[in-house]
DNA sequence: TATTAACACGAAACCGTTTTCGTAGTTCTT
DNA sequence: AAGAACTACGAAAACGGTTTCGTGTTAATA
C-alpha cells in the first residue's frame, strides 16, 4: 500500500509554480479586473487541476468573521432539542454557515466552559437555551460577558429576563391555557398538572396558562391537583400514587415522558382513557405518536424555533452596525398548536 | 441604555500599553524563563485585568491544528445517532475538542458538500455515518479525497469496505443471530425479518444473522417472512397485511420504529405478544422502553460508540507520524446488547 | 514626439499568534 | 581590563489568505 498524499495546495504554490506572486493568484481566482485574460486562465487552470480550495481559518483570521455558529444545548438525546438542532443546521448551513455543537448536559459549569471555550473567535455568534442549574442558579455572567463583547447571542426555550438579547419562545401560557381549556371543554372539572420545578421558566408559563384556564372557568385550583415531578429518575408509584389518592378526569402534563407515564399509571387503576380520564402532553414526539393510546399533545414546531432563532442571529452577525446606541433585541413567539390524538375526545 | 463593548483583547494592545514587544507579551504569559519576573508580572497582571484569551483562530492557522472534530451523519432526530454523537462529544469535549455537526439528510449531495465545507481547514478530522444515497449509490470519492489528503477519518455504524478507515461497528451479524436464537429458544418458529432495503449494510449484515440462526435450527428460510419497508412514510396497511397473510409466530425487526408498527398490526389482527407472537427489535430508545407491552431491543450503546469513535480519530489527529507507509487501521466492534422486556418471553 | 491614460502585475501590510534568532547591556572570569 | 557568558528583550518570519497602493510597460491622445 502506498499513498501519495496530496497535501492541501496554497496561493503560495500555486504562485512559485507559475511564477507570478501570490497577489496575482489571490486576484486571478476571483476573476478581479485587474488580470488579464491570459494570467487569469492559467492560473484558474492550474487551481481547478490541483483542486485548490482557500484555507477556510486563514480567510476566518483575516475577516474576523469564522461562518461558525455556536449551539449550547442541555441536552442532545432529547426530542425537543434536536429539533430545534435541526432548523438551526438547515437554516444555517443554507447561509453558509457551519454549526459547532457543545452539550452543557444541564450543569451550569460546563455550559460557561463550553462558551469560554467558543468565545474566544470559534464562532460569530451564539444560540442557546438554558441548563437546569443555570436556571437555578440564577446566574447569568458568562452571559453577559459574551454580549458586551459584542458577540450576538440568541435564547431560545429556556430563556431569562435578566439578559438583554434577542430570543426565541413558544406561547406556552397561552398553549397551557387552551389545551386545559379543551379538557375542560370536553365536560373535565378535575383536571391535574403534572409538572417539573418551577425554576424552569417553561413549567412557571405553563402553570400560569393551566390556572388561568381554571379560574376562568370557575374551577377553583387545587394544590393537590398538582404533581412536581423531577426532571430524571421517575418514579412510577409517586404517580401511582397521585392518581389513586386524587380523583383525576383530566391531565396536563410538561412533557412527553410524564404525559407517557400518567397513561401507564391510569391504565394500570382500571380507569379509561380518553373517557374517564383525558391526558394532554407536550412535545411531539414519538411517543406521542406511536403510544397506545396515542397522545393527544403540544407540538412546539422546535424546527422552526431553530429555523427562527438561527435567522435572527445571521441577520445579528452579519449586520455589522455595531450600532451600540440604539441595538434593539426581539422576542420571537413560535405558536405551539395541540395535535388531537386519541387521549381525548372532543 | 448605553453598553460599552469590551472588545477582545489582542497581544498587540498589552504590548502597546506595556510598553514592550509583542514577543515579550506572547512569551511572559507562558511564563517563558527568558522573561524576567517583573515583566511576567507585569504582562500576567494586565492580562487577567482585562481577561486576555488567545485568539483560537489565529493558533489554529499557525499550529494547523484547530482542535475540531466533523461529525457528519444522515439525521440527527434519531436516537440512535444521538446518543452515538452524545459519545463523540463527551469524549472530544474531554480532550479539549470541540465538535462541528453536519446533517448528511441521507443525502449524497449534501454528504459531499458537507464534507467539502469542513475539509478546507476547519477540522482535524471526520467521523461520520454514511448516508442512505451514498450506500445506494456506492460512490465514495469524497471519501477518497479526503483521506487522500491525510485528514484522519472514521466511520462508525454505516460503513463501507471501499474505504480504508477506522471504523467502529456493531456485532450486527451476531447479535441479529442471538436474537432470532432466542425467539427459536422460546418455542417459535415461524420468525419474521422486517427490515429496510439491502443497501444499507447493517441490514444485510443482520439478515445474514437471521438467516444463519435459521439454518443452525433446522428451519428453512422462507423469503414471504421477510418483509421489505421504507425507511420513512410507513404505509400500516402493508404490515397488517403481512401478518394476516403470512401465519407468524416471532419477529425481529431491524429498527424500533417498525417493530412499534408489527406491535401495533398484531395487536389489531387480535393476537396476544408475547404468546401468540413475540417481537424483538433495534435501537433502545424511549419507544423501546415505554411502548406497551415495553420491547425486547437490541441495545447497540451507541454512546459507547461514539466515545471508541471519537478516542480513535483523536489518536490518528495527534499521532502526527504521517508514517504514509505503514499506516495501520483498526476496525472495532462495539457488542450488543438484547434488553429483554415483555414482547418476548424466555 | 511628448504626455497621459490604461493595463497588468507585484510589494507589503494586515489578521493574531508562536518561535527562532540576534543583540544590547550586564555580570562574571582570569 | 578584555573576553566570555548571561540576562532580558525585540525583530522578523511564518501560518494562508485579502487588499491597498505603487509602478513599469504599452497604447492612446494632443
Amino acid at each position: 500500500m502506498h499513498f501519495i498524499l496530496k497535501r492541501k495546495i496554497t496561493l503560495k504554490h500555486i504562485a512559485r509554480e507559475l511564477e507570478v506572486s501570490i497577489s496575482t493568484v489571490s486576484k486571478a481566482l476571483k476573476n478581479s479586473e485587474e488580470i488579464s485574460r491570459d494570467t487569469k486562465e492559467k492560473v484558474q487552470a492550474f487551481a481547478k487541476l490541483y483542486n485548490y480550495r482557500p484555507n477556510n481559518i486563514a480567510i476566518s483570521l483575516k475577516n474576523k468573521r469564522t461562518r461558525n455558529i455556536g449551539v449550547i444545548i442541555p441536552d442532545i438525546v432529547h426530542h425537543f432539542f434536536t429539533t430545534v438542532f435541526r432548523g438551526i443546521e438547515k437554516y444555517a448551513n443554507s447561509r453558509g454557515y457551519n454549526v459547532i455543537i457543545c452539550v452543557s448536559d444541564e450543569s451550569f459549569d460546563k455550559e460557561v466552559i463550553n462558551m469560554e471555550m467558543l468565545a474566544n473567535g470559534s464562532i460569530d455568534g451564539f444560540i442557546m437555551s438554558l441548563s437546569a442549574e443555570t436556571q437555578q442558579k440564577n446566574d447569568f455572567n458568562h452571559l453577559k460577558e459574551v454580549t458586551e463583547q459584542g458577540i450576538p447571542l440568541v435564547l431560545f426555550d429556556r430563556v431569562t429576563d435578566e439578559i438583554e438579547c434577542d430570543k426565541v419562545i413558544i406561547n406556552d401560557k397561552e398553549i397551557a391555557y387552551q389545551a386545559v381549556k379543551k379538557l375542560i371543554d370536553s365536560g373535565k372539572r378535575k383536571i391535574a398538572l403534572v409538572t417539573t420545578d418551577s425554576y424552569f421558566n417553561v413549567s412557571k408559563k405553563r402553570a400560569e396558562g393551566y390556572k388561568a384556564a381554571l379560574k376562568d372557568n370557575g374551577i377553583t385550583f387545587e394544590e393537590n391537583y398538582v404533581l412536581t415531578l423531577p426532571y430524571q429518575e421517575i418514579e412510577k408509584s409517586k404517580i401511582e400514587h397521585f392518581f389513586s389518592e386524587n380523583d383525576i378526569d383530566g391531565v396536563l402534563c410538561v412533557n412527553e415522558v410524564f404525559a407517557i407515564h400518567c397513561i401507564g399509571a391510569v391504565q394500570k387503576l382500571g380507569m379509561k382513557i380518553p373517557d374517564e380520564v383525558s391526558i394532554i402532553g407536550f412535545t411531539d414526539g414519538l411517543l406521542s405518536k406511536y403510544s397506545v393510546p396515542s397522545l393527544t399533545t403540544v407540538a412546539q414546531h422546535g424546527e422552526r424555533m431553530g429555523e427562527v432563532a438561527a435567522e435572527m442571529l445571521i441577520e445579528k452577525v452579519e449586520s455589522e452596525i455595531e450600532d451600540d446606541e440604539n441595538e434593539t433585541f426581539r422576542t420571537e413567539t413560535i405558536k405551539a398548536t395541540i395535535i388531537e390524538r386519541e387521549s381525548t375526545k372532543n
